[in-house]
Order: structure tokens, then C-alpha cells, then sequence
DNA sequence: TGTACATCAGTGAACGCGCGTTCACTGATGTAC
DNA sequence: TGTACATCAGTGAACGCGCGTTCACTGATGTAC
């Protein structure tokens, strides 16, 4: 039956956040079309309402969580070495689920659809363009250089703790790697 | 019909390096297991006669990159300069195939079985062990924690680099972060 | 050394399951009057 | 404001395709004698 349309945009939102969640707990092709909606409460019938494809639907969720509405960007005003013992701790480890999109699906990221590879360099470049203004460096071009050697090793930090089986390990990965960026 | 037991051998290594190399390529999912046997010049059906299936392939494919026998082992004697040069090249960055294991498929290896993760914690101890030799830092215990965040630096530039769809952007990613694990 | 035969890796058709996607139908919404 | 009705998001059965896996069969290998 026809639905409001504030239930229509929630519906949409719900399917967002289920997918974007499924999606870095198992990837992309683990996670069925069928299952992001009844994580969402409805039933598959009624994606194809709101995306074109299931690829359609992870380019919207790679936009839905990285490029928020400047309210609802929970990291904007963070300063950088909150934000760096925040990604680099063992809960954001743990956490796959509502973490961050670079470290839980990066590699296969990489091999998707324009759309997707078009959102995550905006997210990038922004992420560089936040670091830059407190990385170390005499001039604007070493302190970029800087900000991205920082995010490149944040997010390898918690791919590979991520990947191997042994905790001590794990955490000492992270931990070496939060001393390495607060330097 | 039957055959010689060294081309049994040889089969069993066209399928692994076959299989290491287009699941680097593709992705575990996106690659099926008839593909990896036509790659190997094999029929589908000849595949169980090697691997009890697709996810223990998988294990023994990384086993088969990320343990090599010795005499195999073409980053032995590498030293770290010439590592992290080749390494964050963009020569590298463009031929997933055969590079980096952690760099292709990171994100999802991280979800296999125990086997494969076996398997990567090794090797991540080893490449840390090479690094540690050569990393800055006045105790041991300093230059293995600077090891740790130069390997996660170069896994995530190598990831990074990748994603974005900006050749210039891209290529400033693996130059940035070459300067800092130089440093 | 030669021969008979058991072994077993390879072949390719087939199976069955689960996936993305489609579609006829439903019925509450929202609008035209 | 009230009423009649067109709209359209949601439902759930169904479709068709491709995948991992199985299996009866083949015939060269390698071994027992």
C-alpha cells in the first residue's frame, strides 16, 4: 500500500544505515539484497523503489555514511589526536559494523562502480584537508604531504589488526601506529 | 585419465598461482572456481581432486604468495629502501595481480577462515621482523613498534592509492607516504 | 625386461541451491473538486 | 470541509541464471610379478 512521505524517507534511511552496517560486517557480496531490507523491516520486494541495483544501493551507502549532512557529521569538529586514539583504539577494531568505511571495505571498494570510487576520493580528500591543518610541516604542501601519510597509515593500522589472529599483536599494531601519527 | 606425479605437481601450482592471482584481481567472491581451473588450463571437475573447496583454495593460495620456501622468496634480501620504493610504486598500485596480498584483498581476508588467518598473522610477523632490522629507534623494542606503523603506512597507501579515481591525488598518496617511512 | 592390471587425476554433464530481479496485486495516502 | 479516486510504496510469489559441488566414466601411469 501507499506509505507518507516522511515514512517513504525513513524507510530510505533505514535501508541506508542496515546496508551500510551489513556491508562492513561481511562485504558486499556476502550481504544479500533480501537481508539489507529485512534488516531495514521490509520485505524485499520494495528495494527496487528505492535503488536501481544493489550496486545502485552501495554507492548510496558509501554516500549516506561518507557524505553526511554537516549536522550529522559526527566527526567535524573532532581535533586530531581525539579522532586518532578514537580509529586507532580497540573498540573501533571490534566494531566493524559502524566504523570506518576505508578500513572495513577498502580494498573492495577499490574495484567498484564509478559512483562508489567518485564518493570515496571526495571522502578522502576531505579527510586529508581536515588532517593538513594540525600535521607537522614548515609549509602548507609538507603539512598535506604529511596528513596524507597519516591517514594512509591509520587505515592500514586497523586493516591489518584487523587481519591477524593473535590480540597482542593486534593491539601493539595499533598502538604503535597511534605513537607514530601523535609524533 | 591418470597422471605423472610431476605434473600432478605442476598442476596443483598453476591452479594456486592462477587463483592467487585472479582473486588479487577480483576479489574471492567475484572469482569462481571454474575460472581459476581454465586459468590453470584444467576442467572444472579436476579441482576437488586438489582442494576440498573454494575456501580451503583460498587458504592455500595464501600460503602458497605468503610462505614461500626460501629459495623463492624474491623480498629475502631486499633491503628496506628498495622495498618501500617498489612497494609504493605506482607500478605496484597498478598491478594488483601480483602484488601485495594485504594491499588486493586486505578488507576481506580479514573475514576468512582461521587457516588464512594463520597464515597472514605469519607473514605479518615476518615482514615486522625484516622492518624491525632497519627501523629508527634507539631500543629494539622502539624500532619494532616504528616497523609496525612503516608497514601499516604502506598497506594503507597502497589501499588508498587504489581507491581514489584521481591519477594525481592517487600518486601523491604513495609519494607522501614513501617520504615518511623514509624518514 | 615384459606384461597385466589396479590406481587415480582429469573430463564434462548434471544437480540443487541461493541470489538479484520482476511483477501482479494491495490498500493507505494525498489530491482534485 | 467532505468525498471520490488516482497514485504508488509495499508485499510476496515467481523467474532464471550462475555458482559450488558431485559423480560416472576415461585412459595413461606406475607397480606387482
Amino acid at each position: 500500500m501507499k506509505i507518507s512521505r516522511d515514512k517513504l524517507v525513513e524507510n530510505r534511511r533505514r535501508i541506508l544505515d542496515a546496508a551500510a552496517r551489513l556491508f562492513r560486517e561481511r562485504g558486499f557480496e556476502a550481504v544479500t539484497v533480501a537481508e539489507v531490507m529485512k534488516a531495514a523491516e521490509l520485505t524485499h520486494g520494495a528495494f527496487y523503489n528505492h535503488f536501481e541495483s544493489k550496486d545502485d544501493l552501495i554507492a548510496k551507502a558509501f554516500a549516506h555514511v561518507l557524505l553526511p549532512a554537516p549536522e550529522n557529521d559526527r566527526f567535524a569538529e573532532m581535533e586530531f589526536a581525539e579522532f586518532a586514539r578514537s580509529y586507532l583504539s580497540a573498540a573501533h577494531r571490534d566494531d566493524r559494523g559502524s566504523g570506518c568505511m576505508f578500513g572495513a571495505l577498502g580494498t573492495e571498494a577499490a574495484r567498484c562502480n564509478d559512483e562508489t570510487r567518485q564518493v570515496m576520493t571526495e571522502a578522502v580528500r576531505k579527510q586529508i584537508d581536515r588532517f593538513s591543518t594540525t600535521a607537522p610541516g614548515e609549509t602548507a604542501q609538507e603539512r598535506r604531504r604529511a596528513a596524507m601519510a597519516r591517514w594512509s597509515a591509520m587505515v592500514g593500522a586497523v586493516i591489518l589488526a584487523r587481519t591477524v589472529d593473535d590480540p597482542a599483536l593486534s593491539d601493539e599494531l595499533l598502538s604503535a601506529t597511534l605513537d607514530a601519527v601523535e609524533a
